[in-house]
DNA sequence: ATAATTTTGTGACGATTGTCACAGGATTAG
DNA sequence: CTAATCCTGTGACAATCGTCACAAAATTAT
């Protein structure tokens, strides 16, 4: 849990008692690779506050994976809308590689948000870091090139390029696998 | 103040009591057509409730302004990095038409929400909306070719097609004016 | 009402991308 | 270690897209 109550920390202010009302909410999981966090069709109860390990979302369409956001080391993974709207996801969580999670359950985390205004700020910063980081890849698609997308993420998220695959970067960056080889191979040319 | 109370009922319980406490964060404001809600190099320190008329943000990148999200009514428009961090804008939100928004101050919402859970909850649910409709967006260009995209708008957001000149709505988009223009020529034909 | 400005449509052409196909390299499982 | 599987690179070709240019249409200002 060290790596939880840093990244806490981080956030907010946070007092050893809020720490203690926390954790009844707090639950370690440890999934293999392939495991699903998140299944499409089920309901998101749960952030999942990434220890070790990395996950990605994805929609399968018509049979083909699209992915449309990775998860690392301190990040929070959820369905955002379906955590808070209660309604079914429409994609799926899966770790990438054996991953551990520290999960919030949302009900529990609900509760030990009345009991304490820290709690309740933690909850507020979670989602909102979240929503800044859609803002942020959202905005790349409309701002970049696919070949300007990829030099971005090098820059900003070089953790990322070097972790995932080509095939699955591709996916995210919304262009062919053959495309992205392509634009690197340009790339390092120059 | 009609159309937020009603606004506010939809997100979430609320009384009139916390709408009592709710009024000194909020101000009323008219905007002209191509006036600015947020410039660039701001810090976001309101959450703008549109009450009537629209509005878009946009980058400014070597002097050629890219759409990245339009607000109608019933939207809450920001920045929800800069709201959060408070560091600058790297981006503006500017009226389309002439506009009135109801402004929440950051500060003065947050002195209100310690007041009461409820107020808290609207903020929270507000800002959980925002990342929900973020993500909708950008998921949009992972999955979907700039065709899909527009139909996807037209079935889903057919009020955004109608208001937004094809111009703007193409730079949303993430393609050339003329893209959309034959795009929607070639869609019509079919 | 008329002029000025903005928006839209369209042709031409080159650049980028998607798709299919296949081969070589890397990784994983047994 | 070996076989099977997955990942990556590349050629070919068609489809899509961006850019430039200009004219027509629509909107706005005077």
């Amino acid at each position: 849990m060290d790596n939880l109550l840093k990244y806490i920390h981080s956030l907010t202010l946070f007092s050893e008692e809020s720490w203690e009302l926390l954790q009844p909410a707090l639950s370690k999981k440890q999934y293999k690779k392939n495991e699903f966090l998140l299944h499409e069709g089920q309901i998101c109860n749960s952030l999942f506050y990434i220890d070790s390990g990395y996950c990605k979302s994805y929609y399968e369409i018509d049979g083909v994976k699209k992915n449309t956001a990775f998860f690392f080391e301190n990040d929070i993974a959820t369905n955002i809308n379906s955590f808070g709207s209660g309604e079914k996801s429409e994609f799926n969580i899966i770790a990438c590689e054996p991953l551990t999670a520290i999960i919030f359950d949302k009900q529990k985390l609900f509760e030990a948000a009345k009991q304490t205004n820290e709690i309740e700020a933690l909850g507020r910063n979670c989602i909102r870091l979240f929503a800044s980081k859609q803002e942020e890849f959202s905005t790349l698609f409309k701002l970049y090139s696919a070949q300007e997308r990829l030099n971005y993420l090098e820059v900003n998220h070089p953790d990322m390029v070097q972790r995932v695959s080509l095939s699955q970067l591709a996916s995210f960056l919304g262009v062919a696998r053959e495309t992205l080889s392509r634009i690197r191979k340009r790339r390092t040319a120059v």
